[in-house]
DNA sequence: CTTGACTCTGTAGTATAGTACAGGGCTTAT
DNA sequence: ATAAGCCCTGTACTATACTACAGAGTCAAG
């Protein structure tokens, strides 16, 4: 079977060689076989493995629930349904951020409304809303 | 004037003495003066000011962000059009991060769907998905 | 006057996800 | 054969926002 040094497969993977080691120093992938030369030796495999990782990245998922979900892959015992658990807990963190980034985003779209533009910063509606003593009204 | 110590005053803001260290450190809050013994001497100023931190925070604005609006409202020449337009910049940052969670939010939910939550996990839809080589389709 | 609670400085560790070398060895093309 | 370009290990650094000491000094209550 083909295999491919570090930079190829970092390059088809779109990633860093440091990357890859950093990942591979952090278990979330295996150590691969080396050549003679002490050179990893990669298949195919591992290449897949680096474009699940951007993906679930992508999604959210941080390293750690990222190996979490190639163990749960590579486990005989492990059900589809703890995978779709993960995933629906995911999706309720998920809903959880987007509702603490609105109550932000209403926060501050309400300031900006008070807030003219002109005048000088120290009278501005914004910092003296966020300020506690300054105009208690 | 009443002055108070650390403890004091990281009691009255809510937050650990080291914080308030910390910030001092970093810059973020100005060196208060000291006593015979070396201790530092708040007035319930410092206090407004991890207040208004702490709600910043909660708005999303990092420590570098809260300082550059401590800058503005003490700098004489700053206008309130300099507060808004940074103000204005954070929601949309705000926004664009709402987006990118809801793309995740409707990637994972179309995958939990696909996924009866029965069988091998190796098999789980939501895996395989992210795989780019089993199941092409 | 002693004990416990507080303060001080300085350093180091936490978590997350990498990035950047230094100083060596290996490979490949000319 | 030699130079460019890759690979190796190990360490240190980036950013963000703290948190946790160690070891020493200070303060207040009993």
């Amino acid at each position: 079977m083909e295999t491919f040094t570090i930079g190829k497969v970092a390059r088809q993977a779109g990633i860093g060689v440091e990357t890859i080691r950093f990942y591979e120093r952090t278990g979330l992938l295996e150590e691969p076989p080396r050549n003679a030369s002490g050179y990893r030796q990669y298949t195919s495999e591992a290449v897949v493995k680096l474009l699940f990782i951007q993906k679930a990245k992508r999604l959210g998922f941080s390293l750690h629930e990222i190996g979490e979900l190639f163990a749960l892959r590579q486990s005989k015992d492990a059900t589809c349904d703890e995978v779709k658990k993960q995933a629906l807990e995911k999706i309720e963190t998920i809903e959880a951020k987007i509702e603490d980034l609105l109550r932000m985003k209403e926060a501050l779209s309400e300031l900006t409304c008070q807030c003219s533009g002109s005048g000088p910063a120290s009278e501005c509606p914004i910092l003296t809303a966020l300020d506690p003593v300054d105009k208690p009204a």
